[in-house]
DNA sequence: CTGAAAGCGCTTACAG
DNA sequence: CTGAAAGCGCTTACAG
């Protein structure tokens, strides 16, 4: 008996072509059974169904994708996915868009303008639907791709006013940490700020200077230090502020990273908080739940609450609603932060 | 003067068609000099690079990807982008495969069947070249839609045996943590099991089993809790264990969120750790760097570090060699633990 | 209500 | 070395 070679039958994915052979349709009316869209013999549009079912019919993104122009993917860039502070935002923004059938591309820039300029360019290639931009100081390239690009919301930075964005209420947090420290006495005060590239750097920085003045301080130039977000900045700081005469008796630092960066150094030249000196953070950046347990905490960091899961939402909200609206103006959405006072800040000493 | 409507020159994207029209030659050659491949006169290679600059051509993947069947992108399934387990395994996977120009698609399953099936669905309709599963116990339905799908790699659980696999050498630390405990004079140690359905978990538990007796310490059958790796089962166990006579004098969790439980009940009730009771956990979930600092740390948990970014490497490159081979039989990457010996661990007490 | 046809923007044998 | 042509798998006016 001559062994015989039988054609094994090929795993591609079945079309549209192949439903309508079995229907002995066209592929149009195939189509638009399947999506619903134009009339169909209720009949046929049954026996269609069906058909697609029982070959494992889906349709094909990437094709739909080409020809609709449309790829119902967005793309979110995020500075670096271990910071604590960026899981949370990208699940905000993940739970609207992928409840509207949206895919998340992730990337991380690392805060590099290169790497930035490459993300964007190879989300632009992909013609994703939208952008996420998550704490970006944009890069002048990026600007200039995204001028040609899908919409996009910014969140946390934004390059200029106008643009869709979602951010902290950065004066209100500043007016909870001011009001706090003073109303445990504090007036000798000092601020570590972040990058001024960071818009939202500048605007805590701007209303540290404001919410002083309406708290009748004054603000001494060498206890103001331009800190970069990272921890290191708050160490050079805060050694910089001890050598001033008189001292603080409190400092505010842009970031909770920064913040740890005081604590550490003030530590490590043997000041304690909040017996020597009261700091206080920005972001509470170690608030999952996940994380929260009675026995083994973080040690307690005064700092104050961006609402960051919210944040994401409402960043996602935004994304969606501007994809059914190119042509609307710009929005902003401001969130609420909240004080979470915690071992870090205590009474101001008494000299 | 009457005014004319000048044409607005659309901006939609140059394509090929532009560049060849521009330079004067067809479709094909251009396709040739820009992509690399196939023979081009060096003179026209060159002016068709230059056009292509100059209009800012960009291929379009989506019309390569229906063309070649290869989308370029990969797909991550995660239970919790919120849980720091899992940005560390992400970005040793991104660090890989984003180099070799693939995109990743990031999704959360949050442990639900229905929202995997939903996932995978979805990326084998985008036509992702690749998938890594980190942490799921695959659905049946998964397992169905995989065996058409394109290649997978598992983190942490699998399956069977026979895929490729990435996980943390379980049964090493395990016995790390019982010659810890053992050197410290314990004999009567409880465990608190995983779920049954991870691999990892049953792994695990198994080698508890292995290990004691091989250090010649007998398991007390009421001192083995069947937990599930979150927190509350931690707890609920420990409660089981210290109404059993004689109590245990250590306790190892199958991961920190268990270990994490276990001293929150025991500090509920008034015990501490290590005096009373030593608790070890697995995994070290807290060992971002962006974390650590010299003040305010995360309070001790003794346990066994998984290398979290090395494993998403692992898992990067298993992808992509697998991508290069797609018949080549499954590999198994093992990757070593290291005992964190922090202050949740201390000698037995002396009865 | 249905089908023929064009077209989304590429890639790739194939013929020359 | 180059170009004509087919085809990836859809969607969508358009004519009937």
């Amino acid at each position: 008996m001559v062994e015989r070679v039988v054609p094994i039958p090929s795993a591609r994915r079945p079309t549209l072509i192949d439903i309508a052979r079995e229907c002995g349709l066209s592929r149009a009316t195939v189509a638009r059974a399947l999506s619903g869209k134009g009339y169909v013999d209720l009949d046929r549009r049954r026996l269609i169904q069906e058909t697609a079912d029982r070959l494992g019919y889906r349709t094909s993104t990437i094709a739909r994708a080409l020809r609709t122009q449309r790829t119902s993917s967005v793309g979110v860039l995020i500075a670096d996915i271990t910071n604590p502070i960026f899981p949370q935002i990208v699940k905000g923004i993940d739970e609207i868009v992928s409840s509207d059938g949206h895919t998340i591309f992730l990337s991380n820039t690392d805060e590099d303008p290169q790497k930035q300029v490459a993300i964007v360019r190879s989300l632009l290639d992909r013609q994703v639907d939208g952008i996420v931009m998550v704490s970006q100081t944009l890069a002048d390239e990026t600007l200039k791709l995204l001028e040609h690009g899908p919409p996009c919301v910014f969140v946390n930075r934004r390059p200029y006013e106008g643009v869709d964005y979602v951010g902290p209420d950065n004066e209100q947090g500043i007016e909870l940490l001011l009001t706090h420290l003073r109303g445990l006495g504090h007036q000798r005060i000092a601020y570590v700020s972040g990058p001024s590239h960071s818009s939202t750097s500048r605007e805590r920085l701007a209303h540290f200077r404001v919410s002083m003045a309406a708290c009748g301080l004054e603000v001494d130039e060498r206890l103001v230090f331009a800190g970069n977000y990272y921890k290191e900045s708050g160490a050079k700081a805060a050694e910089a502020f001890m050598a001033v005469t008189p001292r603080p008796t409190a400092i505010l630092a842009a970031n909770d990273f920064v913040a740890l960066g005081i604590v550490g150094y003030l530590h490590s030249i043997g000041l304690n908080t909040p017996a020597d000196i009261s700091v206080t953070g920005f972001d509470d950046m170690f608030d999952s739940s996940l994380m929260e347990t009675e026995a083994l905490k973080v040690e307690g960091l005064t700092t104050v609450n961006q609402p960051k899961r919210h944040l994401g939402r409402a960043a996602g909200k935004l994304l969606l609603e501007r994809l059914g609206a190119p042509d609307a103006p710009g929005r902003k959405v401001i969130l609420p932060t909240e004080l979470r006072i915690r071992h870090t800040t205590g009474p101001v000493r008494k000299g």
